[in-house]
DNA sequence: CGGGGCTGTCGAAGCGCTTCGACATTTCCC
DNA sequence: GGGAAATGTCGAAGCGCTTCGACAGCCCCG
């Protein structure tokens, strides 16, 4: 293994010379810098990550929690994940993956070893566990998503209940009056997930103020879990002509549903869901869907976790605005009767 | 932030009983140990990671390289990085997150900063440019996926070849005597990804042997890629029967617009797939399938690349074997005519 | 032309841990 | 009961880097 000494030998320099010219932190002239920049090139140098973390307390790796539950959004987490891998390597930082099996007790660990510079939550629930003990560890964090009590937490997500409220909006515009939410699986809601409430709250208050009627169904994702959910609707609200599907696995087992039952989407059923842009694309029927901007939410965190780090101010919380795109499967309700 | 000189003072003991106490590499009287135990507890100690990485020239970190790709069973890719995740820290260590972005350098990178102990790599291709890197490196290391040549590498994957064979062999024990497979995206062939082409030598080796015709088609994930897919292949085989489909995204829509044509599934056609687990059992015929392990894949990597760290041997490639599981969407071809 | 301020470089200290050899003490066995 | 072999603990060195203060040489200006 090549060490910085041997460098600094190889180029007829000190030490420290040779770790000014990595780290920028003096001026080096332009003669000396050459010299051991070619040399650092020359021997194959590569900093030694351990002697470095342990002289500088820097470890330039961010810790990202994810949710060890598949019962959700797996590829958006994956999504935000690359994202936030590719995101950090541009701003020098390496990833550390640290799944919920640990508890939450990972947030000690990592921060008491020094391991991680910084942390990144995801699947953050309205009453999380892992944020008390974060509070009093001195670790910067950024979450993504929105606890209940998110003061003095730096947090970034879709804003959920914005998109409540456009998903009914545009179905109230088109004179749907009776309307079903097709929500995550129950467990989801038991736990208190902050999105999947939040979602709710945003529909049910526009859907007061545009007189709207709601049935909110929690449903496991697949064909089977669907037919039984989508069958219980139409018993309780046989009036039913919209639907707001917040579960990207009841997707496309609706919109086959449907069809198989007679029901054409769009003239006697339309359907809003709230999913990447790839289901929505990719369903049978092209699906009018308000997108997770997983990416913008992965790189926003990074961002927000790297100015901490390097000490600029950041805002509390960002909550990305919800954009609707109509497709295939909305149109007017069918006239009434 | 406690050091293990405090634990120490506070105990009563040495810095380097401490260490051993932690370590276990020699032995303690328990008296010390429980009072050493104790003062960690009081302290709330936490070894720094970096000087013990600096001091022991191991990090305890072992990187994950995912492939940045989106085209390509992702929610596969997601379960093993989360089984690899869980299992290294049940080993002891933690998960670095690496993504493709960075190119082949992130392998030279990786094991000249010591930043991992050891390396597991996801989606091998058959001539991965990593692999040289590897080669020079003297990381320990272990694939995911089989390249052209293994020779020297540990490699963990699916036995794609018996797979192909598997799903073959099934439907012609049930009559079949054409059949199609659907695969995975047409860029995934290209880039010659192992388990792709290992899955259609297995294929049209058993096809060959049974005297099954076989027609092997690329396809893009969603309903639309597979609608046109589909039209091809009844066009070029009307008498098509049997299909085997390696790509997750394909299987609903197959089966919705098979459906639609007025194919019955089982009766006039039968589909096999190659899909996780969860994917065979919620599409809206319950798939009949060769699952993807991809925790079992996940797992036995890590307990691989530990074997080889703790210096144990360690065989060179493990090819899981697949199980087809019987489910609804395979019978008795239709009688000829 | 001499003092003050830059610039560029160096040496040394120290980050918190592991580990090696040394040293007491105890235990064992003949 | 005495020497050999364990057993348990300690001190010190050193892992490879960053960073601070020091300092030599330079330029500038009065």
């Amino acid at each position: 293994m090549v060490t910085l000494a041997e460098v600094a030998r190889h180029a007829g320099v000190s030490a420290s010379t040779v770790s000014y010219v990595l780290s920028g932190k003096r001026t080096i002239s332009a003669a000396t810098r050459e010299r051991v920049e070619l040399s650092i090139k020359e021997l194959g140098y590569h900093p030694n990550a351990g002697a470095r973390a342990l002289a500088s307390s820097r470890s330039n790796i961010i810790a990202l929690m994810v949710p060890l539950r598949t019962d959700m959004y797996v590829p958006v987490m994956m999504e935000i994940a690359i994202a936030v891998a590719t995101t950090a390597r541009t701003h020098g930082y390496d990833v550390l993956l640290l799944t919920g099996e640990e508890g939450p007790e990972a947030v000690r660990r990592i921060a008491g070893s020094a391991l991680a510079d910084a942390m990144i939550l995801m699947d953050v629930q309205l009453d999380d566990e892992r944020l008390p003990l974060l509070r009093e560890s001195e670790t910067p964090a950024v979450l993504i998503g929105l606890p209940a009590d998110p003061d003095g937490f730096t947090c970034v997500d879709l804003d959920f209940a914005a998109t409540g409220a456009l998903c009914v909006e545009h179905l109230a515009g088109l004179g749907h009056r009776e309307i079903a939410v097709i929500g995550e699986a129950a467990a989801v809601y038991e736990r208190h997930t902050g999105f999947a409430e939040r979602t709710m709250h945003g529909v049910r208050k526009r859907a007061v103020g545009l007189g709207v009627r709601v049935l909110h169904r929690p449903c496991e994702g697949g064909f089977a879990a669907m037919a039984a959910t989508l069958a219980r609707i139409f018993d309780e609200r046989p009036g039913t002509t919209g639907f707001v599907v917040q579960n990207e696995s009841a997707v496309e087992p609706l919109l086959n549903l449907l069809r198989q039952q007679g029901r054409a989407v769009p003239e006697d059923i339309s359907v809003v869901a709230v999913c990447p842009e790839q289901v929505a694309v990719q369903a049978s029927v092209r699906v009018t869907s308000v997108a997770i901007p997983a990416q913008e939410m992965g790189r926003r965190a990074v961002e927000k976790v790297v100015a901490k780090l390097d000490g600029r101010s950041v805002e509390e919380a960002e909550l990305l605005k919800p954009e609707l795109t109509v497709r295939a499967s909305s149109g007017p309700a069918p006239a009434a009767g």
